[in-house]
DNA sequence: AAAATGACTATAT
DNA sequence: TATATAGCCATTT
């Protein structure tokens, strides 16, 4: 679980359902959330690059605010993030190795 | 064991 | 295009 989001090339996003995909658990976005949200703060995985399916950070009273510390990582990392946590997904959504290579560069 | 909850997602308005 | 509603599934009470 969380070393499919430690697979997370530098730079790029996944969603909840992409990382439940990849872990083999088809719909179990949430249980991905889950698993993020008892994560420590300094945590050793890219958490910050798993949003939800909207390319939007998924905000809720019981991150206490840590979702504003998620935005500030991913301009870290090099993506534009709108205030309201909005960013271009469909730009920076990452590829698990999909068909060829054919992916113009979408890929990692 | 049943019911409620949630860092989600896909349809229907 | 943007809210509202209904499925989903593991964890918790």
């Amino acid at each position: 679980m969380l070393a499919a989001v430690a697979l997370i090339p530098h730079g790029r996003l996944a969603t909840y359902g992409q990382i439940a995909e990849l872990i083999g658990a088809y719909g179990c976005a949430r249980q991905v959330g889950w698993a993020l949200r008892r994560l420590p703060l300094p945590s050793p995985v890219p958490w910050h690059r798993v949003v939800n399916a909207r390319g939007r950070i998924s905000m809720s009273p019981s991150r206490e605010g840590s979702d504003w510390m998620q935005r500030q990582l991913l301009l870290a990392e090099g993506i534009p993030v709108s205030g309201d946590g909005q960013l271009p997904l469909r730009r920076y959504l990452w590829v698990p190795r999909v068909l060829p290579a054919c992916a113009m560069g979408a890929d990692d």
